[in-house]
RNA sequence: GCUCUGGUAGUGUAGUCCGGCCAAUCAUAUUGCCUUCUCGAGGCAAUGACCGGGGUUCAAAUCCCCGCCGGAGCACCA
């Protein structure tokens, strides 16, 4: 019995177990758990970039997990920037667009956008309420110090100082009296707690570097990333938090001053690190930084880097990679995730719009080989293979024959045949290829190859630029035709997407000497 | 050392709360086959996993105990 006819039939008998078997469905396709306590319109969550940077691959998970959860309960999605630390995590001014820019290619609109170094007073203003609640002293002990005494469970000699006392310090903090290092606020939590990472934490502390923005450049006093997030995300309503696995025990230490606060803590979620194969550069902002600023990168769209802005120009669309990240689930064990994944969800995206071109690569071992079509005057004069073969509306492209090219691994061995896709059968005599008048039941016995190639005259000098390395080749002339930024398949090459037609020349060994015709970006098979 | 947290095929995931319908789902990968024109696309098929050992039970991926192996935190970083 087909599907359409078992549902007939169960519509008839049980109505009720059809809607039930839809409702089953349905579940099945939420790739995500449902998140816990959660209520329709009224999900807030929110990602909490350190602008330090362009995302990489990563990165995409928060925006693509936070984006699915608000599409499936109506929710808000904020992003916050944690720019607290103007100096060992220094804000790069160009990074707060470029991550917005990023979220926005993979298909994502922030329903707000909050820079916390914009929020310093509230920030200040909490803490004097929390020292008037004797959640907090200050402390100018030395990290070292403190940190001796802690291990051994013993309080800061400064933990009982009177409020009053505590109070000026802090004023004095915000009014940038003391040095880095001079003084802290530490939250009062609890000095003898087993875990002690939880022993009365810092809240805030003195920096001398003056932040990048200039709008908080005046500012020394600056909260660390537990008090400052905790804060923000009660202010902001925030009802559902994902972070790393490396901040799980932020939710315990912000706990202290939400009971100080008597606030409510938002459902806490952890997942674990992503790794990703193909590459070999670490999926970490400053090493990628450091690799560019090398000149061993050509750029944050460099093919070799695993950033987003690097996928993107490959002709990869920001819907593969959430595909791709909310598969990897929420788990809380690091996870792998596989390029190969992202790959073939771009492909499901991509297939039916790339036309189909041809590219004859021409490698250091593979190279390509030019070689006369000859003929006895019954031969086309040229090619028509379809722009696409699942649509023949579109038409087919016109390649010249005559001089051809192909790749020397295409070429049979002398008095053997090949079919020219598009074309038709040719016989390789050597230093020529003879036109035969054969009927495509020669490829279907067996012992013909189709293989893709191109005209001598008006192909394109391209050059490809794909994660392994850069591969020079010819593309057909009617590529020329074709717009930058599409993506078009390579037949029997992959999935590329155009990206210029007239490249100037840069100093990057084996990268653009500007001859080229195109310059291609390799996206995968 | 102290405190968290996890372990299902090559990879990711479903199932674990409330034991049976799980000789375990889906995707990807790999391999093979197919195609009047992509042998790196497409279609079809095959392959492949419950960390180990005990226990409870008629029945354990699921519950209990003991191991083993991972990951994270204990910053005046985020």
């Amino acid at each position: 019995m087909a599907e359409s006819e078992r549902r007939e039939r169960l519509a008839a008998v049980a109505p009720e177990r059809l809607a039930e078997l839809d409702a089953d469905d349905e579940a099945d396709e939420h790739v995500l758990p449902d998140l816990p306590n959660a209520e329709e319109g009224a999900v807030v969550m929110r990602a909490a970039p350190n602008p330090n940077g362009p995302w990489h691959i990563g990165h995409a998970r928060m925006p693509a997990v936070i984006g699915t959860y608000k599409e499936r309960y109506d929710g808000a999605f904020i992003c916050r920037f944690d720019d607290t630390d103007p100096e060992t995590k220094r804000p790069d001014l160009d990074a707060y667009d470029a991550i917005l820019e990023d979220i926005e290619y993979l298909g994502f609109e922030p329903d707000r956008v909050i820079r916390a170094s914009d929020r310093l007073e509230t920030y200040y203003d909490h803490a004097r309420e929390l020292i008037d609640r004797g959640g907090a002293y200050t402390c100018d002990l030395p990290a070292a110090e403190f940190s001796e005494l802690k291990n051994a469970g013993e309080p800061s000699p400064n933990r009982n100082t009177d409020p009053d006392t505590v109070r000026e310090e802090f004023e004095a903090m915000v009014d940038g009296e003391y040095d880095a290092g001079g003084m802290t606020l530490r939250v009062k939590t609890d000095i003898e707690h087993p875990n002690p990472a939880l022993r009365d934490w810092v809240a805030f502390r003195m920096i001398d570097t003056p932040h990048p923005r200039e709008t908080a450049a005046d500012y020394r006093c600056w909260p660390m990333l537990d008090f400052q997030s905790g804060i923000d995300d009660h202010l902001t309503g925030v009802t559902h938090i994902i972070r790393g696995i490396d901040l799980q025990d932020s939710a315990k230490r912000q706990r202290f001053v939400y009971d100080y606060f008597d606030w409510e803590y938002p459902e806490v979620l952890h997942w674990g690190h992503v790794q990703l194969d193909e590459y070999d550069v670490d999926l970490s902002t400053s090493t990628i930084k450091a690799l560019i600023d090398a000149g061993e990168l050509a750029g944050w769209d460099d093919p070799h880097a695993p950033t987003i802005r690097s996928v993107r120009r490959r002709g990869i669309r920001g819907a593969a990679l959430v595909d791709s990240m909310t598969e990897l689930g929420m788990s809380t064990s690091d996870v792998d995730l596989a390029m190969s994944s992202v790959y073939a969800n771009n492909r499901d995206r991509v297939d039916d719009d790339a036309n189909r071109y041809f590219l004859v690569r021409d490698r250091e071992d593979d190279p390509a080989v030019e070689l006369p079509v000859v003929d006895d005057a019954s031969a086309p004069d040229a090619g028509h293979p379809p722009r696409h073969p699942d649509h023949p509306d579109r038409g087919d492209r016109t390649i010249p024959a005559g001089r051809v090219v192909v790749e020397s691994s295409d070429l049979p061995p002398a008095g053997e045949r090949v079919w020219l896709k598009g074309f038709g059968c040719v016989r390789h005599d050597g230093d020529a290829l003879a036109f035969l008048d054969a009927d495509i039941n020669v490829v279907r016995e067996g012992d013909v190859n189709v293989v893709h190639w191109v005209p001598v005259d008006e192909s394109l000098r391209t050059l490809l630029r794909t994660v392994e390395g850069n591969v020079r080749g010819y593309a057909e002339p009617a590529v020329a035709a074709v717009d930058v930024d599409t993506v078009v398949q390579f037949e029997r090459v992959g999935f590329v997407r155009l990206d210029t037609f007239d490249a100037a020349a840069t100093d990057e060994p084996d990268g653009p000497d500007g001859d080229e015709d195109l310059v291609a970006y390799y996206a995968h098979p």
